[in-house]
DNA sequence: CTGTTAGCGCGTTCAC
DNA sequence: GTGAACGCGCTAACAG
């Protein structure tokens, strides 16, 4: 009874005389043998895992939020469904190169990488290395050497406007939120295809219909108290799920009536939204399926090769009760 | 320049000429050189993974629930900290076999087990392997060799109660979920809380107090729904978020003034309910905390040994709007 | 069918 | 200060 012979039992092969692999069935049984899977993994240079690469500081807020959930669920499903683990890499930094020194010392076999900002270094850095790699969301404008699963942002963002125009309000407001000053890319696209739709109906843009604030609850409500101080907006576009529940709290409080006195639309999981009072109007993008696009193209990148993008996902506008027309 | 001193020189071996040590530097940056990490592991029989363990369908379930999501960023956070990532340990099914099965296959050096349900044989199993674990919760009372953060569930569900009691309440209604019929083990703790509260009020328990409700929230809205059909209670305990949030929705549709007509405790992180209108009156347990225990717990198990059992972790009722005299 | 051998990449030990 | 040799646990390839 060698270790090769162990091995051949413990890997199912059916080079094992009954009555041998029985003994040694015994004998792994009595003595509590478990093939060490360090070594396993060493021999065959493969994890099955897959290292979802976030900076301990976004984690804690991406948590909290609907889309992160619905897409973390997503991911988990999708990867156990092809028989790979997530591994949770937290990186103390967000900049490219702790986010590289993390990855690299890390033993997956591919990354998904949750950055709140544009990282074209960090991609060379991964390319160079031949380590695979997808981004979760779109950074920049140049797909030539970075990977991502994308959606139609400008679409989204001009579909909730367009939907607030017909509906004949004119007064709208783009509430979003700003990581370190700057306007994340997705909501930059949103912003474009909101102004495209404004002008399509000759309504002049303003900056301040473009209103910044902090995607925390606490913070989000005193940014929403701050803007209904001085402005009296007829309807609003809320890019984040906290700040939109934040924003329905304040409302709430202060008798503000949606939609009667003001219409909102959500982006985010119209399963989150069917959870608020009222039943909000929202701009959704399939989240289950994007995730399962992006672990099947790490996937195929880590065990096929190169892949190639795929168009970007539309958006739907779900209509409900938060929207009316604008008397 | 032979293996050995490209080795000493990544693991910062101070043996190294300085001019030496600058040749592989440079060759290493060119050759984008990166040290395998499944070897190293498999060298030092380390991996500095924490196995978070779930069953697939419950992570789905869990990762919309506020008191999972306070508790997966507390360990995260606590575990990055440590110098550990978490690994997202997804098991087909719920079962002691399963279950064991999946963990000894994989490389972490400890693990967190995130049952639904009681699982003393794989406790024993875990035990006979030698691998380090901890349990989520509580799930007997035969603590012998059973580790887990334990939260006082019934001083919970007393405390709950006894408030509710004190307003003048007699009519209380506490909704549990239910898994597999089975009332998950702290929910019976609860109940037991909340049966010794009404005992101390000279108030008869009834069978029909309890009122199990599943833990979605089309389901939870239906269950609500079909209690207020047939009964008025004039106070509601209720031991889930998102049931929580499901009635909340039942009582605005159906002109159900909180607390006015009928007062509503919540279980869970305070910060939640926060975010609710009204804001709820609720018992929460500092899960920051019993996470932070639960990981150096393991920690302890992995690096130094065996643990001792830490007291029960004490429930705080927060009172908020929710709650008022029974008139 | 089963035993023997070799090597995955790393870090450590022992010579030099 | 540096190189050569070894072994961690496993399994594929080869020999019998």
């Amino acid at each position: 009874m060698t270790p090769s012979t162990v091995s051949r039992v413990m890997n199912d092969s059916n080079l094992v005389k009954p009555r041998t692999r029985q003994r040694v069935l015994e004998a792994v049984q009595s003595l509590g043998y478990v093939p060490n899977k360090a070594a396993r993994m060493f021999k065959y240079g493969k994890s099955r895992i897959i290292g979802l690469v976030v900076s301990a500081q976004h984690i804690s807020e991406l948590i909290y939020n609907a889309g992160f959930q619905a897409q973390f669920k997503a991911l988990t499903e999708k990867a156990h469904n092809e028989g790979y683990n997530i591994l949770i890499i937290t990186s103390a930094d967000a900049d490219s190169e702790t986010y590289f020194d993390v990855i690299k010392s890390q033993a997956a076999d591919g990354f998904i990488i949750m950055s709140p900002s544009a990282n074209e270094s960090l991609a060379s850095m991964l390319e160079e290395a031949g380590i695979p790699y997808i981004f979760n969301m779109k950074y920049s404008n140049n797909p030539a050497d970075i990977y991502y699963a994308s959606a139609d942002d400008f679409e989204g963002g001009y579909t909730a406007a367009n939907h607030l125009l017909e509906l004949g309000h004119t007064d709208i407001r783009f509430i979003v939120g700003s990581v370190k000053g700057q306007i994340i890319s997705f909501n930059g696209d949103r912003i474009r295809g909101f102004m495209k739709a404004l002008s399509e109906y000759d309504i002049p843009f303003r900056e301040e219909m473009i209103v910044r604030i902090p995607g925390q609850l606490e913070e989000s409500y005193a940014g929403i108290h701050r803007l209904f101080q001085t402005e009296k907006p007829t309807a609003l576009m809320i890019s984040n799920e906290i700040t939109t529940v934040a924003a329905l709290n304040y409302f709430h409080d202060h008798g503000i009536r949606v939609p009667q006195d003001l219409s909102v639309i959500g982006f985010g999981p119209s399963e989150f939204f069917r959870g608020l009072r009222p039943n909000l109007t929202n701009v959704s993008f399939d989240i289950a399926w994007s995730s399962g696009r992006i672990v099947d193209m790490l996937l195929q990148r880590i065990e096929r090769g190169p892949v190639s993008l795929e168009p970007a996902m539309k958006p739907k506008l779900n209509i409900q009760d938060s929207t009316a027309r604008n008397e």
